[in-house]
DNA sequence: TAATCTAACTGGTAGTGACCACACTACCAC
DNA sequence: GTGGTAGTGTGGTCACTACCAGTTAGATTA
């Protein structure tokens, strides 16, 4: 990572800043607790005027780098789990992060009508068909959730089940093959108990509590993009969040 | 709530610009996904710099209330549920939000020797004694949940059960007694399966699936405050969250 | 000694002015 | 029609400046 600002850069100075200092911070450069160097010392050490520095700080305050307190200073925030800030992850995300092997059988990748409360959570008209994918989701190759998803993609955009069983993450698909980014999302969870067939796919048995994750996801312009619901193995799986006000 | 900005107000001006937008958002005067006026236009209304409307236009977006595209200017968020927003609610709060009728029991309030794993989240030392409130949660006056909540508070300062009888909300009396708001919170929720006692407590049967809370609370120095553990009866309650990127 | 004041820091708010990157439209040339 | 192009309006980035508001430590004073 770059240690300077370069003003060429096509990325923006507030930006390189940011990675800058975040660099610093994790590479344990910088006390959690301790100051960083104030605004001002900021200002003369990168030649970066004050509005670039506080745009970089807010920034990295955002996202649970650092804090700040008026009148002593900017501190590195003394916090473990950095990565897994308040962050909307893909499920292949997320297992990664916990150092657990994903792994996905898919089981149905068709055109379907969904049930009306699905196409209204999606903002779609009545009768309108949306691409349906089932997956068993696999954590180090034993079963630990149930994913069904719903997605509101226009006439012309499909997905094959040979571009889902090669890149293995429905939101990389989305964002390289339709520029669709995922940038906010609604979730729900709640206890329901496994029905047979739901036993049988996540080889649990019949009546065993599951955690249901119901999701509806936008995209940049505030679009909804996917409903999706996940049934969790009770026994095998913890929702983790981190909440701001 | 004021039309104009006031320069003599104590408020700060971003914040006053902020919270008229909102205003009009909440209103209906500005329709969802229409754009509101440009901040060029806003700097000729209001009479204020364009750093100013930017910082208040800042505070709206991340709240979720408009988004910004550019080169077409900023637009009305079509939510319908702005309310619930990913923000961190105590319980009481997260009740009356679904238009249940808040209630507790408190069955009891002592200074307590913790688990190791407690204090460590908690960030204190071996031996350390904290505050120990044990809660059954009620919605429209039956039990939903069953809560226990650790406190890290300094030497001379204490909650009696009568301030907690009277106020009904802890973080209610953190924030007046003793100053701390609560900023930040890292959860995690699993699914687990009620002991005798506790589906006694709950009102029932034994084994039932419940949903399990654990919350780490930080306050706005990023020192953790209070461990809380929740217990939510699966038939009665429903998680929800917003998740951003 | 203890309380007070002061100066020098810190981040917070605000204005001005400039230019860039992107989106849209109207118009023109082919 | 089609493709280009210039103009104008939008948000995005950046610099420089000024002053306000907390915090702290050291000097000063009672």
């Amino acid at each position: 990572m770059s240690r300077t600002i370069d003003p060429y850069n096509a990325l923006p100075k507030y930006i390189q800043l940011a990675s800058i200092l975040r660099q610093k911070i994790e590479d344990g450069e910088w006390e959690p607790r301790s100051p960083i160097p104030s605004e001002r010392q900021l200002e003369v050490l990168y030649n970066i005027s004050r509005t670039t520095i506080r745009e970089a700080i807010d920034h990295l305050m955002r996202q649970g780098y650092i804090y700040r307190e008026h009148g002593r200073g900017t501190f590195v925030s003394p916090q473990k789990l950095q990565k897994t800030l308040m962050e909307l992850t893909s499920f292949s995300e997320d297992l990664i992060k916990r150092g657990i092997q994903p792994g996905q059988i898919i089981r149905s990748l068709t055109s379907v009508l969904p049930p009306v409360k699905i196409l209204q959570k999606l903002e779609l008209a009545p009768g309108t068909h949306v691409l349906c994918i089932e997956r068993i989701r696999l954590g180090d190759n034993t079963p630990i959730g149930l994913q069904t998803s719903y997605l509101a993609l226009a006439e012309n955009q499909t997905i094959t089940s040979e571009e889902m069983e090669s890149s293995g993450s429905l939101y990389r698909i989305l964002q390289e093959k339709f520029n669709i980014i995922p940038s906010e999302a609604d979730e729900t969870l709640e206890v329901t108990l496994a029905t047979p067939e739901e036993a049988d796919l996540l080889q649990i048995a019949e009546g065993a509590p599951l955690l249901l994750s119901e999701r509806v996801l936008f995209a940049q312009n505030r679009k909804p993009i996917e409903f999706v619901k996940i049934l969790y193995r009770g026994d095998r799986y913890r929702y983790y969040a981190r909440l701001t006000r």
